[in-house]
DNA sequence: CTTGACCCTCCAGTTACTGGAACGCCTATC
DNA sequence: GATAGGCGTTCCAGTAACTGGAGGGTCAAG
């Protein structure tokens, strides 16, 4: 299968394809004519990485997802250990996300946003006190 | 004032305020050793930057404000669409999170986590019906 | 035999820094 | 005056995960 054929088949951009076989996340087989030849392991190892990026994993995370994919003698403890890590990440990064919301919208409920040249925002950053 | 001391004046990293420089966000005279040397004026925009970086502004974002708080003819209208348009996008980014948190919740809690091969993640990764 | 859609490699750019090497300057102490 | 440390300087490379583009080869159809 040709690479423009997976890209189809996957979701995932020919360019980012070839950068994944870069990285050492798959390895096809090259045709005579120099082309990537991709068999039904590469293609699904690739629906299983476009997957796993879905939900956000890093590549370094997927790296050991496709390991403990291709591992029978995987524990399923340490697929989940890496997932609940991963997911305790999503909900710091959440909540950081939500105080930042907060203050952006105490900042801007101060501010007339008019055409006079006052505005509380830029007294917020400039350290003037409120 | 010498880099060291407006970095502990700031909050910024020595190696940050090199890079802001270099980037055109601050302009240090430099004095006969070749030290940067930042006035009272430069300090303080070092200071509405860092602010600014903390609330998530974007370097870009912060290039405009920069400019914005240095136009004395300025419209707060103008300050405010900027905040807004970040807000937004800080609201897209935690919706877009949320969602990703329910699916790892989800296919988390049917991964048994024993020392078994079986697990529900990898199923849902490699594109298994449930 | 040419056209257009593929495919290839290599290089540069993105964001916002961070680390390190190799070097100069300044002050204090011996 | 030599030396040690703690400053400062520049320049280069690396991070994450691609993306865009140049310059070129391949293949099937008309």
């Amino acid at each position: 299968m040709n690479i423009g054929d997976v890209a189809r088949e996957t979701g995932l951009p020919v360019k980012t394809i070839r950068y994944y076989e870069e990285i050492g996340l798959v390895s096809p087989d090259r045709s005579g004519n120099g082309y990537r030849d991709f068999d039904t392991d590469e293609v699904n190892r690739l629906r299983f990485l476009a997957q796993a990026r879905h939900l956000g994993f890093s590549l370094e995370e997927c790296r050991k997802l496709v390991a403990l994919y291709g591992d029978e003698g995987r524990a399923s403890r340490d697929v989940r250990a890496l997932a609940s890590q991963h997911l305790a990440e999503v909900r710091n990064r959440i909540a950081q996300l939500q105080d930042l919301e907060r203050t952006l919208q105490s900042v801007i409920s101060e501010c007339r946003g008019d055409d006079t040249p006052h505005c509380a925002i830029l007294d917020r950053l400039s350290g003037a006190k409120v």
